[in-house]
DNA sequence: CAGTGGTCTAGACCACATG
DNA sequence: ATGTGGTCTAGACCACTGG
């Protein structure tokens, strides 16, 4: 178990920090489980100590003889962490601290920017992909479409200091936009679309939340391991007459996000 | 690896039923591990296949047997079906299908049994402890108390189907209801404690949600593996002058409710 | 008491990213 | 070519539940 350790790549300092949070001796076997014992270490370490947003771990062989545990064991306690959205580990690269699993609160009647209580400059988004296709089911009803009414459909994620925090898919009935994709371009902006279409002002109409498991598309876009939890919300946007005019369907981290909603 | 089955107290057919989805083979390695098929092939026979609700699955050590995978495998397959609220294990006894995690849409605006769609007779309340201290932080902010001020706490397990859905935390300020033990001990009712109290009204004033996972007591409480994902939610209650009267604070299993919030 | 799930080990091979 | 994380194995011991 004692073996030499040969770590190269990872930053001296934080390897000692790392070393020293490894050595401190295990409580009680039976009453807290070794994994368990080393994910609240690791875990406090991300949030409160010494681990900052960014750096990157040892590996996992070399953690597993830090912490005098079996590989298997380790790995425990990582992917924990990992589920948790507090580390994110990249195949044949290494696993990194991700950015504090911070709660953004989310006010329901304001625009994204908006409710987040950070510097607007820091919010960069990221337009995956904007293509016209049929509509899903979820939005054919949210719309009040016909079956197989074309939408124009768009992925984007939102991110927080380089990290994503937030993956929306949203819809919006084709025919209400023809010029939606020339109108988008310039700042990649759902409102100046709305503009450019006459439409001065909406509402949310309706707000779900849901819980659930990553699929892999989405877990690729939040950067997050597989079969990570995630909490969904789905609104649907009206104009002011009501007409529905966009759904979205967004995706956070589960941990990263507090949503708030006020009786008007 | 065949060695002999002897699985007794589970049911024949059953058994037969799980050897058969046992018995199949397993796709393309490298595309999806194997543990994942094994979890894909459990998951769809609880939600539509052979296994119902409340059904005793073979042993780890059979299952493993019949899956034709090392143990450490057959586990990370049931470990995922219990975080996500699939499956439940027992120590010391087995492990269980859980009813099906079907989604339970709750308006936010109405009141607990009222809002699930389904018959009030299936709900049950268990009431899990009740006494009265010092508030807790967020209550003590919600409640807008001094520090150290006394509260009533209500902690209740809701059950649907004998399955525990909702777990909630409820703080009152002991002032406002000085008869509160008296006037819950008939029905278990917080409404009738209101109407005791002469409040005839109250209206929500702010719903919060969050996600995290489970603490020990609230996997107690829910029958859930430790460190499940859950869904949080908390609402502040304000009789009809503004005043608010109630905290409370709810935890579900992540996949098994959908939160509706409609504009008024 | 026997059987169960919970934990832990010391190996091994693979696909992947990087230099 | 090397090192990484992802997967898998065949054992082992423990604490708990129930008959």
């Amino acid at each position: 178990m004692s073996k030499r350790l040969n770590i190269a790549s990872v930053d001296q300092d934080e390897l000692e920090r790392i070393r020293i949070i490894a050595s401190e001796p295990y409580g009680n076997k039976s009453q807290r489980a070794i994994w368990l014992q080393i994910y609240d270490r690791l875990s406090n370490a991300c949030i409160h100590g010494p681990l900052s947003a960014g750096s990157r771990l040892p590996s996992e062989n070399d953690l597993a003889d830090l912490f005098d545990v079996s590989r298997v064991t380790m790995r425990r306690a990582l992917t924990k962490l990992q589920q948790e959205g507090q580390l994110q580990a990249r195949k044949g690269v290494g696993i990194f601290v991700r950015q504090h699993p911070a709660r953004y609160a989310i006010s329901s009647n304001m625009r994204f920017v908006e409710s987040l209580n950070v510097d607007a400059e820091q919010v960069k988004t990221h337009t995956l992909s904007l293509a016209r296709r049929p509509a899903s089911l979820e939005a054919m009803e949210a719309l009040r479409l016909k079956q197989g009414a074309e939408v124009i459909c768009l992925d984007r994620v939102r991110m927080l200091n380089d990290e994503p925090v937030y993956f929306t898919t949203k819809e919006f009935p084709a025919d209400l936009f023809p010029q939606f994709e020339a109108a988008y371009e310039a700042r990649q902006s759902v409102a100046d679309v709305y503009q450019a279409h006459g439409i001065k002002d909406f509402k949310r109409v309706e707000t779900r939340v849901s819980g659930g498991f990553a699929h892999s598309y989405e877990a690729e876009a939040l950067q997050l391991t597989h079969r990570t939890p995630l909490m969904r919300t789905t609104a649907i946007n009206s104009d002011t007459k009501g007409k529905p005019i966009e759904f979205s369907l967004g995706r956070w981290p589960l941990a990263s996000v507090e949503l708030i909603f006020n009786e008007q």
